[in-house]
DNA sequence: TATGGTTGTCTATATTAATAGACATTTAGG
DNA sequence: CCTAAATGTCTATTAATATAGACAACCATA
């Protein structure tokens, strides 16, 4: 078991009470505070990280800020959320089985719909000519009312027509392809790489700008091994993980 | 097509030049600057951020100082080294071959090694009495000469006594186990998540200050699905992306 | 109700990050 | 060999980050 005793890095471009903030966010996901409910004092945490009690008040403050903690006067920093959904990734993955009862409310949002010609890549991924017409979808997710993925997500567009308003009523994609025929799909191939949450993400996930964002890049296919879908999904790293079960 | 024009972000306790820095890094590794091989000049990064020239400077100094660039006066800010490992993750996934011939030479380092008795998550995932003796590895794997990952593997001592000696003398698990006997074994699962660098991962993968790591826990089974070891494994994730085939 | 533990607020100071502008130095190419 | 286009270096100023200390306000509980 490690310590976790890692201290924190200056004069790195990263200001201390970001680190702070991090580093008590993961440790609220991992449970390290369930005992109590509560974060530890303000003047054990600048101790235990060796810095000053303020630099500690800054990170508390923009985790009060994301509706993490809240500090009450006198009681202490009370943890208000918490929180890590699992993905499990495998041949059958579907978004809204993946979450299943981790969350009550499930929701899809179609944020922006347009057909544009394929580009390179994406004539590539999805085996059709370079330029053929595709679909392109822009969605968010969201459980609980909080939203956990960012997806761009591409369909031939000559077999898909019409996705756009499936997608839009259903708020699925698997329901969204019953309805243009489409009984079942499999994915094939997920590439995951991290990052920095970029402008867009920032406002879409409701993050505070450092975060970092899981990427997931998807192909689904028939079960004629056809793509029919190539899909681009940004995560926040610190509400979810990937499970791959083989 | 997005114009990838997303603004950097002021008083978020990340520093511009690091995050003008982090963007550049993608950028290099997406292969955005391939043309020129060079880094365009000071003057337009400076504009198309929105920020004062020095401050791209300060990201170009943190890249150069990682290797990744090399300034040039009268030139420009040419490309030193642009990587993004990929790792197949399946049901056979080993680390050397996965790489493959992405690097000309491996390499697997044995930092650190101890006999413990398992906590109560290892015993569980090993599936061996809580307190039981298991034998704990330190590694660093490199590809030509970089290093690429730095892991924390265990393996049940009654079973696998003397893996210190087999792997330190291999630089390979897979070589290691076959010395003690265990010709095969399976990937059953693999669990995904991303953070921030500690302290002692920013030393031990060489990386500069708020990088971003990617974490994979995975355990493995022989061919009687007996599990035979766990291992937590950290990835620099501007070097490194995971691909799961279905 | 008194006390200890905790967060809230204030002032002051030093260091780091970012902007602004000017000019020197080097390289590639006409 | 001159010029344009780069990077290198310097000074100065402002804003954000971090430290330090003191004390007020609040809460639980003995």
């Amino acid at each position: 078991m490690d310590t976790g005793q890692t201290n924190v890095h200056r004069q790195n471009g990263v200001a201390l009470w970001r680190q702070i903030a991090d580093r008590i966010r993961a440790s609220i996901a991992d449970g390290d505070y369930d005992a109590t409910g509560k974060v530890p004092p303000e003047f054990t945490l600048a101790a235990q990280f060796g810095v000053n009690r303020h630099t500690v008040r800054s990170a508390l403050a923009a985790l009060a800020q994301e509706g993490i903690v809240r500090s009450v006067q006198g009681r202490g920093t009370l943890i208000e959320r918490k929180e890590r959904l699992n993905f499990p990734i495998t041949r059958r993955t579907r978004f809204s089985e993946g979450i299943g009862d981790q969350a009550r409310e499930k929701e899809g949002l179609l944020l922006h719909s347009a057909k544009e010609p394929a580009s390179v890549e994406l004539s590539a991924r999805l085996r059709i000519p370079e330029g053929a017409q595709v679909i392109r979808l822009e969605t968010l997710r969201k459980a609980d009312h909080r939203p956990v993925s960012r997806s761009t997500t591409w369909f031939p567009a000559d077999r898909f027509g019409g996705i756009e308003e499936a997608y839009s009523k259903s708020g699925s994609i698997t329901v969204a392809f019953r309805m243009l025929g489409l009984s079942d799909y499999l994915r094939v191939s997920t590439e995951v790489t991290a990052t920095h949450a970029d402008g867009a993400d920032l406002a879409d996930l409701q993050l505070s700008p450092g975060a970092i964002i899981l990427v997931a890049r998807a192909l689904n296919t028939d079960t004629d091994c056809v793509p029919v879908q190539y899909a681009v999904s940004r995560f926040p790293a610190d509400m979810v993980q990937f499970t791959i079960e083989n």
